[in-house]
DNA sequence: AACCGACATTTCGACGTTGAAATGTCTGCC
DNA sequence: GGCAGACATTTCAACGTCGAAATGTCGGTT
């Protein structure tokens, strides 16, 4: 997890639906939710749980229920910030990137292995994108001194400068899309998704 | 969204953190959560939010939070997911277009196009995998008799047999996941998201 | 002082996805 | 009746990621 939420998933989900597509929900016997058993929402997710409760009534499907709803809210929100991103010449992994050394320590430097971590990426793929910071003049490469093993990337003025012009859109952006929800609502959601996460054992890196 | 919550999604975030890698939180000025404003729960989330806070304390970027946790969940269940049909040898996407054809009519047939959008990936994407699903034996495709444009995927036996018996297994694995939270967290985690999608716009496609 | 194993990064080959172009088919209009 | 345009699917080239192998470097041991 970095700054601005980019599973750049592409294609399906796997989860907790079968498909909210017209294609399925429009061909099939169409339900209409009201499944019954917790209380009806009538939303995509709602009518793919009760596809299964006629097809298969003798499993209880709930589960998915849930993971489809956090696995298309994630998708949406990264799509949103793709495209905040996207109009001002960024791709949100670069913003990543950028944000993580800006965070880092008031030198805004790490090494390649730790900024794979944090960016939870492969370490080729860092590579791959450090390179392109790199000749957009974002960040500086250099061998460390202390220990040649060792390559530290930095933030340039330029690439600080980006991330502090971009950082207060990117929140008003985010914001934008959660202004659905109440602060109460964000609170209650937030606190249940720790306890989710928690549970998962969520430690921080991947 | 199909019926795994499968984002094959490889890496960064960019979402309401800023890395919850070892990296940045270990090399970094470490503030350790309780930020102020709300209910601190110094998990990997707050720890970035924290980092924000001391970097740029002009900008409120809470709703990062909010964006991170639901993007971390997804990835967490994912991964999951990924691992029980590994144990099957089975891909989860695999799993995601058969379960459409499961669920989408008495004849468990469906056409490329709504099955793409069904399974929510390009129409290139599915000839990919509905060639290997054909070259498995899971489905069958023809090109329908009344218009010679259309092509029609088929369950055949021995994928409707894969689907139902891998279900179960699948909802139990997903309880499984969410066995940290009770049954009214459930409700009211799926409730507040149903908001949040309703005002993203979700309206079941893509 | 040279060597061995551990470590950090980069390179390489394979894979899966995407958007756009190509192919084949149908519908409606003149 | 033939043709133009819309439509469904497949093919193609480019791209980005990953895992594994390769390269270069360090630390401790003898």
């Amino acid at each position: 997890m970095n700054d601005t939420l980019t599973n750049e998933t592409p294609g399906n989900d796997t989860l907790a639906n079968g498909t909210l597509a017209n294609g399925t929900l429009a061909n099939g016997t169409l339900a209409n939710g009201t499944v019954g058993d917790p209380a009806p929402r009538n939303d995509a997710v709602d009518q793919i749980l009760g596809q299964w409760a006629r097809v298969r009534p003798d499993v209880d499907c709930s589960a998915m229920g849930v993971a489809g709803r956090i696995s298309r809210a994630s998708r949406l929100l990264e799509k949103g910030i793709k495209e905040y991103f996207a109009g001002h010449d960024l791709e949100p992994w670069e913003f990543d990137v950028l944000a993580t050394l800006r965070r880092a320590n008031p030198d805004h430097r790490l090494c390649m292995s730790d900024l794979a971590t944090a960016a939870m990426v492969s370490s080729a793929a860092l590579t791959n994108r450090v390179d392109r910071l790199v000749a957009r003049g974002l960040v500086h490469r250099e061998v460390a001194p202390s220990n040649r093993r060792m390559v530290l990337i930095t933030l340039t003025d330029e690439g600080r400068t980006v991330v502090d012009a971009l950082l207060e859109g990117h929140v008003a952006n985010e914001e934008r899309m959660l202004s659905g929800l109440t602060g109460e609502d964000r609170e209650r959601l937030s606190g249940l998704l720790c306890k989710l996460l928690a549970s998962l054992g969520d430690v921080g890196s991947r």
